[in-house]
DNA sequence: TTGAAAGCGCTACCAC
DNA sequence: GTGGTAGCGCTTTCAA
């Protein structure tokens, strides 16, 4: 920075608020200042500026799993909305809360500015390094009545209840459920109870031997409806909520020669191309994945503008797309 | 960090040490020190750290697209390789070499100790920057022959060669080929060019009309054959390469009623484990995605320990998986 | 509109 | 094995 600013014939001061500001500063200077930067090549030192104004734009985003395509669409949303200024961290959980919990750590020691979960169930610890930390904090990845701070997203009870109720309005009385493993994902674990909730407002009884955790992927589904009828022969619709489960249930049945859905009925979750395009089209909910992660990169930059602490929940919803498959 | 000294009866310095080499410090005083970071629950500043000691643990990846479930792949053994101790900051360039270069330029200002590319084609600019923060650098995209620097993954050109000299070998005479938009991809130019030079091999002209761009997705496969049926009625196979392209031809062939392979042959890349559970299942090219990111990191943090210029080519290849649509 | 001085919270370096 | 001193490259604050 001396070097520009050598250059440019300013001081080293005037250099740093035409890069912070530039209308500060006199169009000459200024003019002549980023041809110096252009001559040398200067690259600033975000590292020093940050040390010395205590503050980073840097943005924090924890996700259970990089490979997964949902969660992709949410890292795609969050990092449209951040921009350039806002340099994004990524680190994933594992499914995990003690990896949260270490991603939490490490982020707290790059002084993030701000930080995005897609959990809502956190160790203490969690809890209390980002309160001490004092730095805007969205939770997405199910609306919880009392967040952290902000949160977006939508109730994973509600749509699970929803679809569930879809099914039991349709006559369905065997429903099995799917759901990927409920340790440490609070996601799931709301999804098997609005699943149940569902049966009790209508007065049925899930049985036990219905609901099933499962793994994710394809084949994770298709072994899932396997491993259902299996066990109960009567099972008449499947709600598998997770993934691909649904589309792999629906391959399978496909290949069993079952008719989908007079047979056995088969719903499933995160819409994408994929259930619409195989046959018969999955009846599914739609979550906005990409609109969430947009949202709550823009409610932790409205923060970070204005400290104030007003919109602090917002319900994206989810949509029931009613296609051919129950 | 003085508080924590404070507590522990020690001086700053000794904390510090503690921190970063534990075995450094006497057994007692470290213990002390331990408890005191407990107590006081001190985050150590790695902004400050860095500053005095001029380097950052922070490691940078620029992918094309966040959302892309391929490269979610890359960026997961990326994660994984780097582990808690190397922070990742990750951008997407959206297919093009300016958002590529501002992503550079912002993460030098954040003085990333190395970066992943998946890129191998940067504008003069990149390249210069890249350059003159002497950092580490590490191409994924496309094994390039001359890299920036280090370079890991596999060749699109002699992948789509290979796929493209199987079906003449088959005795496709009428190849379509359809690829993502090849503007600032040199993958999808390589793996054209890999096509047409397996017909040159082989004595063979490729009429234009066979070659097609596409943007990705399920429903632009689809699209895409039905173009190239109505524009080449006589085409007999289609390799498409890149994303679901090929699955979505397939559904659209299933569709239309057409025998594949015996009618039309659809052949794919970058399998998974739709491409196998779809009817009949796809013959693709298969490349080791999370690996590359793996490597990637690996190469990038065995360079950081060890600054020689040692390993800077690793060919991890591409397996063609026969199935039976073409 | 511009500049000088002080200092952000650590680590490098050297002394003990 | 431990501590003191200097300074990393900026921004803050205040003065001109």
């Amino acid at each position: 920075m001396e070097d520009v600013a050598a250059l440019a014939a300013v001081s080293a001061m005037t250099v740093s608020r035409a890069l912070r500001d530039p209308t500060s500063v006199n169009t000459e200077t200024r003019l002549r200042i980023e041809a110096a930067i252009d001559a040398t090549g200067y690259v600033p030192n975000r590292i020093a500026g940050s040390l010395a104004s205590r503050r980073t734009n840097v943005v924090g985003l924890i996700v259970p799993s990089l490979r997964n395509s949902l969660f992709a669409e949410t890292i795609q949303g969050v990092s449209d909305a951040l921009g350039a200024h806002h340099p994004l961290m990524i680190a994933d959980s594992g499914y995990a809360l003690a990896g949260e919990e270490a991603a939490i750590r490490a982020f707290l020691a790059q002084r993030i500015c701000g930080i995005v979960l897609h959990n809502t169930q956190h160790t203490t610890r969690s809890r209390s390094m980002l309160e001490d930390a004092g730095i805007p904090c969205v939770e997405t990845g199910n609306l919880t009545e009392k967040p952290l701070d902000m949160t977006v997203g939508f109730s994973n009870y509600d749509a699970a209840c929803a679809m569930t109720e879809y099914l039991i309005g349709r006559g369905y009385k065997n429903i099995g459920f799917v759901s990927l493993p409920i340790h440490d994902n609070d996601r799931a674990a709301e999804r098997r109870a609005g699943f149940l909730a569902a049966h009790q407002r209508r007065g049925l009884i899930s049985a036990p031997e219905l609901l099933l955790e499962s793994p994710p992927g394809l084949r994770s589904g298709g072994l899932a409806l396997a491993t259902l009828i299996e066990r109960v022969p009567a099972v008449d619709a499947v709600f598998l909520s997770g993934d691909v489960l649904a589309t792999g249930a629906l391959l399978e049945a496909n290949r069993r020669g079952l008719d989908v859905p007079n047979k056995i009925a088969i719903v499933g979750s995160d819409d994408n191309e994929l259930q619409e395009a195989v046959s018969p089209p999955l009846t599914t909910l739609r979550f906005p994945r990409y609109q969430i992660g947009h949202q709550a990169a823009e409610m932790l930059m409205k923060r970070l503008r204005n400290p104030s602490r007003d919109v602090s929940r917002l319900d994206l919803g989810y949509e029931l797309i009613e296609r051919a498959s129950a």
